[in-house]
DNA sequence: GCTCTCACG
DNA sequence: GACGTACGTGAGAGCA
């Protein structure tokens, strides 16, 4: 063996392990595992260290390497970027639950006594050139541990591979089989065929048997493509002609550096004897139990005591979850003054992999509001706060704008933090993510990768409690945070958060990062014991950065179109006011429930008038409805209500919505807001704009395309019954939907055994009330109400119904049972919708029947359009088009005119086809489209 | 803050 | 046998 001090050369034997690939294979040949403690996800780095200590205890005996070391990728961008921007573009991103153990496994490298080497800017195969060139000129021998093809034109005087795989060594008889050419000349024939998997283009249409045949005839790359004029094949002549210099830029990506700076000598690999104490102290810490004792025997050492963390000591968390022990402690939380103190936690981050992170602003609507401080969290217990623009507090009438001392200035922090949030190896956590992700965008921040609590909340408990900060914090933490109110307080004193103490915005504000880690710490491994992990990969997360460029890009709303329509409702209503008044024989709030409910009843002493529970009389539109037969009145307030309803809620209340910078509408989009799945939209509603009346759908005239450009708008026909048929199996409903016939007409066809041609209105109307009832689990009462049709001739429909269609009712009996069974109910996709009071007494279980029946349909609708969205960007991307807003089954974009018809082509295309691959649907998706000057035109 | 009413799918 | 009921949302106004 040889000494620390001796040179490497002759004798010495140097093994090269491809870090990156043991720990790929690692994980894809694992189940995912985390640590018990704290769910922190340690498959990989479970299987590294296995594949590490089997290759070191292997090594004991026979051709024992001298010198060995672990090679990493040190990050994805590399000087080959530079070449060729598109170089590993097409890479799959990174499994979330992988990113965090990259830097674990450097650290059981180093645990195990091995060097672990990297370096930025090269990959992992340059270093891995660099060792091998460095090792052979000095005389000694190299083995490369990996099976990489790229590392194949290494091979050759002394260099040996081993596929640890086949445990098969690869020499130069080896790589001829593969390559079909030498070592020296494989980089020739990958330059050519290229690489789909590392995106290098090569040569079209040459694969590496061609390469390696035109190789073989011309001796070397430069002279075939210097004699590329003598090819005989037309096609291969003119495609080696015509991309030359992509054939050469090809050759730059394949061949390995052999020339990557070191910081380290070729000595200093010397194999070492691990540290007993080093390598047992991180395998306890992993809690990997089996491969801790099975060292422990190795080394010859006694095992540790496996330590009973408070977490695993609470047991399985699916009753109550644990609680985590380590408490609270907001004094432990930094301020972040200046830049060198804020390089160590990027550095920290770096290392570690994952940030919790959460902004601080001014404001709610995250299109106005101000950056003011970022706070962030590495391990429980371990979090910062960075304050940029707190500003003195109170003063003078204007309010002082002087900064608070010991703050970084904004520039300087972002700038320091942007490489950290874009690194693709670094998890960014965040609790309601799309918030923070906004603001960083505002600020030239593309956030990504992330992980977001709320959203995992959301696939794991919708239907059993809300997904909110505190809510989660309470339940998974047993903790209550600082409430906000506390620092701003509430009502017409609050102040915004710019105004707060610094002292006591790092305690909120490190807080609320502190426990989004540690929900993230509890909360991800239960994704996957609770499979639903594809739920929040394809149907959550995705949607973040989808809706947030929607609310972003909002919509251009008339504001002299409101203002116009504001003035008109206004004078009709004091017309109405007038008459209301004079029918009443005196003077009385028509906008109050109370007093018109007195006026109607006790005063003119109408009929039908009911109490609920709270002692008012009931005036809602069907109660006003029918007493219009009796009288005027009723109807006039039915008039003048409407008309207060669109001007309060629409035509007055979307002109404050309008923003000042932007001229445009900016909802919010809430990812949790329906336990179904559904989005919600809030600040304004952009979902419930008027549509069904013809003096509502008016206001649609003000949501309109700039000049130059088209609203479309594409909705799903039918989703719902659609998936019903689906779901229910029932062949009549699917064979009329793949005719495309009238279903509403084929269902009361069906039921009253009447021709469609020439149906009476009101039967197709009748059918339509049921095929809806179907759908929100319909009850004989409900559809009586709805029909105003007596409660026992709603009943014979319903009969009729489940008489010609029993797969429906088989449907709705099977779904309940399953709900009280498990407790939840399923979409197509997995989405889970618990109902915990399908097995309550009293009319509760009513309630919950009717949701659990209607929660799967409404729910697989919901993750249609979802993956719709998500798909959406790239369909059209290099189109001129933008996806403004989503209404459960119809998107509205605003298009430049001559991109109309590819737009439309390809949203359809994607919308049609969202349900695939996951999921076959035995019934067509059909998508209409409509286009216009505004929303209403488009519609 | 709660209730009622009503806008949407 | 009675109980209240269509499913899912958000917002404005009145009232305590």
């Amino acid at each position: 063996m040889a000494t620390a001090d001796a040179s490497f050369g002759q004798g010495h034997h140097l093994h090269l392990i491809d870090g990156s690939a043991y720990i790929f294979r690692a994980y894809h040949a694992l189940p995912p595992l985390t640590r018990k403690s704290d769910g922190l996800p340690v498959g990989a780095v479970a299987g590294f260290c296995n594949i590490l200590f089997r290759y070191l205890e292997n090594n004991k005996n026979g051709d024992a390497p001298t010198h060995v070391a672990v090679i990493f990728d040190h990050s994805s961008k590399t000087f080959r970027n530079d070449i060729y921007p598109e170089y590993k573009a097409n890479r799959p991103e990174l499994p979330e639950d992988l990113r965090p153990q990259f830097p674990l496994t450097r650290e059981a490298t180093r645990a195990f006594n091995v060097s672990c080497i990297e370096t930025e800017g090269y990959e992992a195969d340059d270093i891995i050139a660099t060792l091998s060139c460095k090792a052979r000129d000095a005389g000694g021998k190299v083995t490369i541990i990996s099976s990489d093809k790229d590392l194949m034109q290494l091979v050759g005087n002394g260099v040996f591979m081993l596929d640890p795989m086949k445990n098969r060594e690869i020499g130069p008889e080896e790589v001829l089989e593969k390559f079909g050419v030498p070592p020296e000349r494989v980089v020739d024939v990958q330059a050519l065929a290229g690489d789909s998997v590392d995106n290098v283009p090569g040569a079209p249409g040459i694969g590496i048997k061609t390469a390696a045949l035109l190789i073989q005839e011309y001796g070397d790359l430069d002279t075939l493509l210097e004699r590329a004029g003598e090819i005989k094949q037309p096609k291969r002549r003119e495609t080696l002609i015509g991309h030359a210099e992509q054939i050469r830029i090809s050759r730059r990506l394949v061949q390995l550096d052999c020339d990557t700076p070191l910081d380290f000598t070729l000595e200093s690999l010397e194999v070492r004897k691990p540290d007993p104490e080093a390598l047992m102290d991180f395998l306890n810490q992993m809690e990997f139990r089996t491969l801790t004792r099975r060292v422990a025997e190795s080394l010859k050492v006694e095992a540790p005591p496996a330590p009973e963390t408070p977490a695993a000591a609470a047991g399985p968390e699916t009753a109550e979850p644990g609680i985590t022990a380590l408490p609270f402690d907001h004094s432990a939380y930094e301020w972040i003054r200046d830049a060198a103190a804020l390089q160590v936690w990027i550095d920290e981050i770096a290392e570690q992999g994952y940030v919790a992170i959460d902004t601080e602003t001014t404001s709610l609507d995250e299109m106005r509001a101000e950056l003011v401080g970022i706070s962030l969290a590495t391990r429980a217990g371990r979090a910062c706060y960075i304050p940029l623009a707190h500003r003195q507090g109170g003063g003078d009438l204007f309010g002082s704008s002087d900064l608070v001392e010991g703050q970084l200035p904004i520039d300087v922090a972002l700038a320091l933090l942007k490489p950290v949030l874009e690194d693709a190896a670094i998890l960014k956590i965040g609790q309601n993510m799309k918030y923070d992700w906004k603001i960083f965008a505002r600020h030239g921040i593309d956030v990504a990768p992330i992980d977001d609590t709320m959203l995992m909340s959301s696939a794991l408990y919708a239907g059993q409690h809300l997904h909110g900060m505190d809510t989660l914090s309470d339940r998974y933490l047993g903790h209550q945070p600082i409430p906000i109110k506390s620092l701003l307080g509430s009502g017409k004193a609050q102040i915004t958060f710019d105004r707060v103490p610094v002292e006591e915005a790092v305690k909120y504000a490190a807080e609320d990062a502190d426990i989004t880690l540690r929900l993230w710490q509890m909360l991800k491994p239960r994704l996957h014991r609770g499979h639903v992990t594809t739920v929040y990969e394809t149907l959550e997360r995705p949607l973040v950065p989808v809706l947030a460029r929607m609310e972003m890009a909002g919509v251009q709303v008339d504001r002299d179109t409101l203002s116009r329509m504001s003035n008109a409702f206004a004078q009709k209503m004091a017309g109405l006011e007038a008459e209301i008044q004079e029918l009443a024989g005196r003077s009385f709030n028509v906008g109050s429930p109370k007093q018109l409910g007195e006026i109607l009843f006790d005063e003119l002493g109408l009929p039908g008038g009911s109490k609920g529970k709270t002692g008012a009389y009931s005036t809602g539109a069907d109660v006003l409805e029918d007493l219009a037969t009796e009288h005027e009145l009723p109807r006039r307030v039915l008039d003048w209500r409407q008309l207060a309803k669109l001007k309060s809620t629409y035509t007055d209340a979307l002109q404050d919505h309008i923003n000042p910078e932007t001229g445009r509408v900016h909802t919010s989009y809430s990812l949790v807001g329906a336990v179904t799945g559904r989005l919600s939209s809030t600040d304004p509603n952009l979902q419930n704009i008027p549509v069904r009346s013809e003096e509502g759908r008016r206001i649609r005239e003000a949501f309109v395309a700039p000049k130059g450009r088209v609203m479309v708008t594409l909705d799903y026909s039918q989703i719902e019954l659609r998936i019903l048929a689906h779901i229910a199996d029932i062949p009549a409903l699917k064979q009329a939907f793949k005719d495309g016939i009238d279903i509403h007409a084929m269902t009361a066809s069906e039921m009253f055994g009447v021709p469609v041609e020439g149906m009476e209105p009101s039967i197709r109307r009748q059918a339509k009330a049921i095929n809806f009832g179907v759908i929100y689990g319909i009850s004989g009462f409900g559809l009586a109400r709805n029909l105003r049709i007596p409660r026992a001739e709603a009943q014979g429909f319903i009969d009729r119904y489940f008489e010609r269609f029993p797969g429906i009712k088989e449907y709705m009996s099977e779904t309940v049972k399953f709900a009280q069974e498990k407790g939840y109910v399923q979409t197509l996709f997995g989405r889970k919708i618990h109902t915990p009071e399908i097995n309550a007494k009293g009319p509760g279980a009513g309630f919950a029947k009717r949701a659990a029946i209607n929660a799967p349909i409404q729910g697989t609708a919901a993750d249609i359009i979802r993956r719709a969205m998500v798909r959406m960007p790239q369909a059209i991307n290099g189109l001129d088009a933008k996806m403004l807003l989503q209404v459960h089954d119809e998107l509205l974009f605003e298009v430049a005119e001559d991109a109309v018809a590819p737009l439309i082509d390809a949203a359809r295309a994607v919308m049609e086809g969202a349900a695939a691959p996951a999921v076959h649907l035995t019934v067509p998706v059909t998508v209409d489209a409509g286009q216009g000057t505004n929303w209403a035109e488009a519609h």
